[in-house]
DNA sequence: CCAGAATTAGGACAAATGTCCTACAGCGCG
DNA sequence: CGCGCTGTAGGACATTTGTCCTAATTCTGG
């Protein structure tokens, strides 16, 4: 076995792990066994617990901007790519309603650690807003882009802490609606704007 | 020194505790080291730590019910009631963009342990939740009272969640004035409704 | 002032934690 | 073959965790 593919599935399970339990309640123990490995081999591959979610938020850096460029890629017009974001709250839901955000609970916790990775956790964010913020630009908001990206990220957010609370699906479908009749609302001179309008 | 104020004191810093720390990265230690007490002594009045969480809860209940009631007692209006509900975010302000929103981190915490103390937490929200829309009601929106219930609520998390992540103040301040904004699009019909408008 | 209850201090305890070490298995290369 | 390197296993280590016990102290009613 060669030694990148542990690596790999290490970071695999504990992303998986930090995800669903949080990183403090996710022990080297656990991650070890859920991947099938000694305590002692997975000190080969990682030193300290930090250096596992510094190897994790990477990973999720790069899923990150390979999912915004996915959309990029299959969305032609601006508005729909910023589609592409909302809907990503309806296709996750289960797992939202379960462990909310992947991005807005380990920033909260890390925030609350204290932790020296909170800001390279928060750089995951900032993928999603300065993204954002480029499409919002596109359609002709270049004045308020970042405000408005960053009103979009905060309504997702949302949505996530209240759909976790109340573990309630028609909340978000609501919520979901209710983003993108404010999107149409915000750029109502695109004619591409319209074309994938409702849930 | 009586039991109970004991107690009480051990809730106060195990309160703080939770909510600057989280409820995992809390241990007894930490609360008894705080509260200037023995481990032993801790273990008479609270027996586990799941204990001491639902007296926690139980405060946090206490506590919002009497903010709610200040807040209709001082506020005539109902749209007035709720921004007294939005002003939090500006009122609370650094204490959020340290650690977060008391509510929202810990229902994100507990439903990630699972623990059995999850829908408690949840009520905390119930408890704005029904109040925010018994004032939408009386503002004439009793079919939709609760949507915008949720809607508000959602919001306030979002801005919340953005910012412990960016530690953006004004982007604080600017979602609130949005949301007050909004506020007037729902209610445009009650004269009352102008009376407190912008921060 | 004193018996008994209420409250506190100071550990004991096993289990779990993050960290680290040593020994061994499998492999390619001389 | 045998040397050395990479990867793995298993456990040692001190510390901390939540939980629990016992002995001392403080308080209170008679």
């Amino acid at each position: 076995m060669g030694a990148s593919e542990t690596r790999q599935q290490i970071v695999d399970v504990a992303d998986r792990l930090f995800y669903e339990r949080g990183f403090e309640a996710t022990s080297f123990a656990d991650i070890a066994r859920d991947a099938g490995l000694s305590r002692g081999n997975f000190y080969y591959h990682f030193k300290t617990k930090d250096e596992i979610l510094a190897a994790v938020i990477g990973g999720r850096v790069e899923k990150t901007r390979a999912i915004l460029e996915a959309w990029a890629r299959n969305a032609d017009s601006p508005a729909d790519r910023i589609r592409s974001f909302v809907h990503i709250l309806i296709t996750n839901r289960t797992r939202i309603m379960a462990h909310g955000c992947p991005v807005g609970t380990l920033c909260n916790e890390l925030a609350k650690l204290d932790h020296a990775a909170k800001e390279d956790a928060a750089r995951l964010f900032s993928l999603f807003r300065d993204w954002l913020a480029r499409q919002f630009a596109m359609l002709g908001r270049e004045a308020d882009a970042d405000a408005l990206a960053l009103h979009l990220l905060m309504r997702s957010q949302g949505v996530a802490v209240l759909a976790t609370a109340f573990r309630d699906e028609a909340f978000i479908y609501r919520e979901v609606s209710d983003m993108e009749a404010w999107l149409q609302t915000q750029c109502p001179a695109t004619s591409l704007s319209r074309s994938r309008q409702s849930v």
